[in-house]
DNA sequence: ATGGTGGTCCAACCA
């Protein structure tokens, strides 16, 4: 079984990508993030017609998150348990034995601005919402944009982005905390290149000179690692035309 | 280089 996560920065702009990565692809799920696309206007019938169902919580704007499968969602949520947010940022759903939450982090702006606390206060919430979901599902994967690059290593410049938004040392000890309810980063179970990164800014050429940060993650609970059989990032539909800032990263799994 | 580019939706915000 093949997982993917993509933060599409537009799905209405990047359906084109989508359709091309998916066909190539044909990963049994695909889980989007950034799609700022209202529910009214997600293009259900698209996917249907690649053979995928559509899940998905959106607004007009701005965030969005959208999950496409093989089979039928079954038991989807819009929300971190008991916490109240206008943003459209999680979607989870059950697909077979597989129970995934597709989520989209705040970014947080700078260290000193009020979307940073936000953020943090999101992360503590979704901590609480984790360990709960993982008490009732062995086989739970958390996807998505992150907004945090775990470690120095999944920085391009450690030095240079040393305390700003999105490598921070609390919002590292946020994702730690996260992990410590039973959840592995899936990436780091296998070799993998030097300089893999799964977002580049648009700004700077930073693509063209591979500078970049590994903010998309797939958090895997105990049961799941050991069935993950590898992770990839494929960096190629960054350099398409007019692409989305993120790429996708894809997990394989063992079906039993 | 306190900039740069891109998306939403048309002024300003977000990333």
């Amino acid at each position: 079984m093949k997982v993917a996560t993509w933060n599409v920065n537009s799905l209405r702009v990047r359906l084109p990508h989508v359709i091309a990565w998916l066909q190539r692809e044909q990963p049994e799920i695909l889980a989007l993030q950034e799609t700022k696309v209202k529910d009214d206007d997600f293009p259900v019938r698209e996917f249907e017609a690649l053979g995928y169902f559509s899940t998905f919580s959106g607004q007009p704007g701005y965030n969005g998150v959208a999950t496409l499968s093989r089979v039928r969602a079954q038991g989807a949520s819009l929300e971190i348990l008991g916490f109240e947010d206008l943003q459209r940022r999680v979607l989870g759903a059950t697909f077979g034995n597989l129970r995934l939450w597709n989520i989209y982090v705040p970014n947080g702006q700078s260290v000193d601005s009020d979307k940073y606390q936000y953020k943090l206060g999101w992360l503590a919430a979704l901590r609480t919402h984790l360990a709960a979901e993982l008490a009732q599902h062995p086989r739970l994967l958390v996807v998505g944009d992150f907004n945090i690059a775990p470690e120095d290593r999944d920085v391009h410049d450690p030095i240079g982005w040393q305390g700003r938004v999105l490598v921070s040392p609390a919002e590292r000890s946020a994702l730690a905390q996260i992990a410590s309810v039973g959840l592995t980063d899936l990436f780091r179970r296998f070799d993998q290149p030097e300089r893999s990164y799964s977002w580049f800014d648009y700004r700077a050429g930073s693509f063209r000179r591979k500078l970049g940060l590994r903010i998309d993650l797939m958090l895997g609970s105990e049961e799941l690692a050991r069935a993950c059989t590898g992770v990839r990032i494929d960096i190629e539909p960054r350099g398409w035309e007019r692409p989305s800032d993120h790429v996708p990263v894809v997990a394989e799994f063992t079906n039993n």
